[in-house]
DNA sequence: TTGTACGCGTTATCAT
DNA sequence: ATGATAACGCGTACAA
């Protein structure tokens, strides 16, 4: 057996090459390559084999240029090193692979500016749908730019045209959470809140006081502290909780970057977790099982947000109208939170 | 004053009919773009005129298939949302910012044929040059793609032409942590390895060994365990020593992952960190310095490797000779390391 | 069902 | 210094 040619790699094969080989013209290769028309079996038997020979990869720069999908989907992130959406990304890599999509990421840096400038530089690059992780984008511009190709969004929840979002149902995981400390007895319960211009942020607030108030616990101002989502801020946050002596018990941050912060807040003054106070997060990250103590909280699969988010740009972008759903937020009960 | 026009995101104003609007041709136009030729003052006031007014963005594609630079680069790294990589992938996103050029990230997942796929991938997109970090990657198949376009490459020693190599010295590192923990009375000191299949992680041994040596402390191979370089195999690694009833006062683990696997294994035996025993890790992630206790360990600038790589292909691009250098690592010392 | 001819927006080459 | 022209590799009307 003669083995084929190597394949060069950077497609100096083209399809007209293909075409000649196999004695059709360009137009029937495209039309085989994309599904366009129907071709005879026979040409399109010669030209597979043409293509295999010659190790031809399509050139998806000037299938773009000339009109066709770019194969590519651009997903606007806030930090590519985020620790949350960081897995989400991964999640999004699975999917569009096994589609033989490619991602283009680029970072907003919560910043609305910035974020408008990825989109541009990605439309600009001729990406066949955008994939917008939360952000700070108004909803209006999200609207507009669904109208010139499909999005998907997490971290909002809204309706138009040629627009998918996905949400967590981040009230209903701090209910789980600050419900779960009531349980164990737990009545003076801090909330440590992530920056309140992030609806979630406001959501988890939200969830965190119908708990407490469908226990018959009475709300209480001065347990709830600002946090800014980072593990310093929580950390300063239980410094402050501290030393206001208000009374507490147990410490619900709004993710688990804070409850980190709060964790070494309370070591460093001796208190231990969760002998004296117990603590839960939310996200789940990847660190949290193996913090010490294992950090109980309430899991937010970003995992499953990527693929569920690639799932469903790939829905949208194949006419199909997108029906993935996020799972409901879970509590992961670990070591940091006990009976009082 | 009237406004210019809105710019339209997508580019669908062409160079041609900028030449048009400012009465040149199109040929001056790209000239004045790209800074290819001397033209003359003020045909290109003019063209910068329209350019502004018309909202004119060059439409990348386009200018790649007709042989221009794509202003883009290609990064494989091994997983999108590693810790430690990920920091990496912040420091090229900024650099290539500033420049004007855009990185496209593949994950190769520790596997040299997933690798050379990423590769394939991000020629076929046309990228100006190549970033690889770390990998499985044979030198060979390095050093011909480089013969193709330009490479960086970190995690390994080597020189060829059109490569830059940028590699963290991690023989040092693991040196200096032993060192510490030496300094510190410490005799007993087991090591937790990574995959040995990683040089890095041959080199940290080495360190390890080399410290010992130093101080003539003999190296007791009962006090090495096999890592993967992640939690989990820390933690095990952790459970089979203390079973192994071989005594000892401290770790070393080749990576902070490791590092906080092996202190959880410790807490869940009720073995105090650093009273009982002293741990220090290597790399210094994000999460390090919140973990209870802080954790000792070697700040290995990931952001750093990623504005060292980035800046390399920079220099490589414009035919200056690479001079980037990692820093030397540092020892970080916090909470987890303590005197015998 | 298949082929021809043209266009996508830019850059390189060759004139001038 | 500037302009005309021909690629770049593919998709798609349109014609056959």
């Amino acid at each position: 057996m003669k083995r084929s040619k190597t394949v060069h790699p950077a497609g100096k094969v083209t399809l007209g090459m293909v075409a000649q080989a196999s004695g059709v013209s360009p137009s029937t290769v495209s039309r085989i390559l994309n599904g366009t028309a129907v071709v005879s079996q026979d040409k399109k038997d010669a030209v597979d084999r043409a293509i295999a020979e010659l190790g031809f990869v399509p050139n998806p720069i000037a299938r773009v240029l000339a009109g066709g999908r770019s194969l590519s989907v651009g997903v606007v992130t806030q930090s590519i090193d985020s620790p949350y959406y960081g897995v989400a990304l991964r999640g999004i890599e699975e999917v569009l692979d096994t589609v033989g999509y490619v991602p283009l990421f680029a970072s907003g840096h919560w910043n609305a500016k910035e974020e408008q400038r990825c989109i541009d530089t990605l439309r600009a690059r001729r990406v066949d749908g955008l994939i917008v992780l939360t952000g700070r984008l108004s909803d209006e511009s999200l609207r507009k730019l669904a109208k010139e190709l499909p999005v998907v969004v997490t971290g909002r929840t809204m309706k138009a045209p040629g627009l998918y979002a996905l949400n967590f149902n981040d009230f209903e995981g701090a209910r789980l959470a600050t419900h779960h400390l009531l349980t164990l007895g737990h009545r003076q319960i801090a909330f440590i809140t992530g920056d309140p211009v992030h609806p979630d942020a406001q959501e988890r607030l939200r969830g965190y006081r119908a708990a407490l108030e469908a226990a018959g616990v009475r709300y209480q101002p001065s347990l709830v502290l600002p946090g800014l989502f980072h593990e310093d801020s929580g950390l300063m946050a239980v410094e402050r909780l501290i030393d206001s002596r208000q009374p507490f018990t147990a410490i619900f941050a709004a993710n688990d970057q804070m409850a980190f912060g709060a964790n070494l807040a309370l070591h460093r003054r001796g208190i231990r977790v969760p002998d004296d106070v117990s603590i839960v997060g939310f996200d789940d990250l990847a660190g949290a099982g193996h913090a010490i103590p294992p950090l109980t909280t309430i899991h937010q699969a970003g995992l499953e947000l990527g693929r569920c988010a690639a799932q469903a740009l790939m829905d949208l972008l194949a006419d199909k109208k997108p029906t993935a759903q996020l799972p409901e937020p879970r509590l992961i009960i670990r070591s940091s939170t006990r009976a009082l």
